[in-house]
DNA sequence: CTTGGTTTGTGAAACCTTTCACAAGGGTGG
DNA sequence: CCACCCTTGTGAAAGGTTTCACAAACCAAG
């Protein structure tokens, strides 16, 4: 078991776990590769071999306990503790994810905020006050804040990324319509609307074009 | 050529042409397959593989023209025309979306709004009115939006999800946590930070998993 | 016209992910 | 204790994507 396990093994194992806590909350003990796969639009073959990779976890002939592989997968995602996010800009993005509570209550606390605009600076936003962009070295290392939120405009992303890589964040969240080049094996995800949209827009067209020339 | 082309190609297709864009305002003429490939970390083989899908478009020994190129990836992904989107739900994230300037810039207009909230209903909000949910299906109809964008709780998604398809949109950009089914083709794409930041907790935990167990 | 340097387009190979299929194991009821 | 049913865990097969490597083509210079 173990070796590297791709991103969408992971991307699965959290959507498992949503599930888990459902059920868990709903109080039921058992659950089959089957019930788990359905959600997340996987086959239940898929569910063991993506579990298989971090050992044994069910019953042959009863499933998995819910609790106990919610332990587990909370355990694997590094999901029994919280995280400390460091928020970059704290414009129509940035303010958007300070007020969104979904954050929180799964443990991701935004412990940090920075802006270049001296109108901001200074003033609070959901409990937390808005430091100046000059701080956010020291800023990140007093608060240990372990993950980095840009939420800037595009040109200055690139610069950003590296400055909270210099302060010594361990991931980046990049909300920034551009390809940031990870450094220092610091892992950086980005969340590009409009590559998704774009995405969207082809299979449009592409479905537009099928038809058409059936026609 | 063509076929079934695969998500991930069409990605580097929109960040291709992103970087195209910046070349044709900087005036440039050619562009080769490996300067093509830097900004989306691809290799030069994966560029050409991903434009021989659609035809033969670069001229060997010089590269590929990019005005041509521009105006070919605007046809194959469908940005030579703008897109008409719907947002359902205005709050955190949907009023963010709403003033974020970005998406009409690229072709994507938010034409209609739409809130629950007796509050916000009747509301302007950058330059649209926001109307009550019960207007969604003659609204849409009505001012023809291609794409539904669901930013509503998560517990509403699905059925929201079902009621912009029954309106008739071509395509659903979700920012609900939750995988929602495709139904008669139309093609959902979800942004879910949620996951993102999952994914980073698991890479830093296997980092620290690894430094910890190697010392 | 020929030579040399450059870059495309593309089969073949390598690599990675998903699905299949079944032996092994566990629970239940008699 | 036995017989039956059920579900896991996992090698092997299938399917998909990326990389390799090279012939074909183009341009420029002599």
């Amino acid at each position: 078991m173990s070796g590297r396990i791709s991103d969408s093994t992971v991307r699965r194992l959290s959507l498992y776990l949503r599930m888990l806590r459902d059920l868990e909350r709903a109080g039921v003990e058992f659950v089959s590769s089957s019930q788990l796969a359905e959600p997340s639009g996987a086959t239940s073959a898929q569910v063991r071999k993506d579990l298989s990779h971090f050992g044994s976890f069910g019953k042959r002939g009863r499933g998995y306990s819910v609790e106990g592989l919610v332990r587990a997968l909370e355990e694997i995602l590094g999901l029994s503790r919280s995280w400390r996010l460091a928020l970059v800009g704290v414009g129509k993005i940035g303010s958007a994810l300070l007020g969104y509570g979904g954050l929180a209550a799964r443990g991701f606390d935004v412990v940090a905020a920075f802006d270049v605009d001296e109108a901001k600076i200074g003033t609070w936003a959901y409990g937390l006050r808005i430091r100046p962009m000059t701080d956010l070295g020291p800023g990140i290392a007093e608060c240990r804040a372990e993950i980095g939120v840009v939420a800037t405009p595009t040109e200055v992303a690139a610069e950003i990324a590296a400055e909270l890589e210099r302060a010594g964040v361990g991931a980046i969240l990049n909300f920034a319509p551009i390809e940031l080049s990870e450094v220092n094996g610091v892992p950086i995800r980005t969340v590009d609307i409009v590559l998704e949209l774009e995405g969207l827009s082809y299979l449009m067209s592409e479905a537009g074009r099928r038809t058409g020339s059936d026609a």
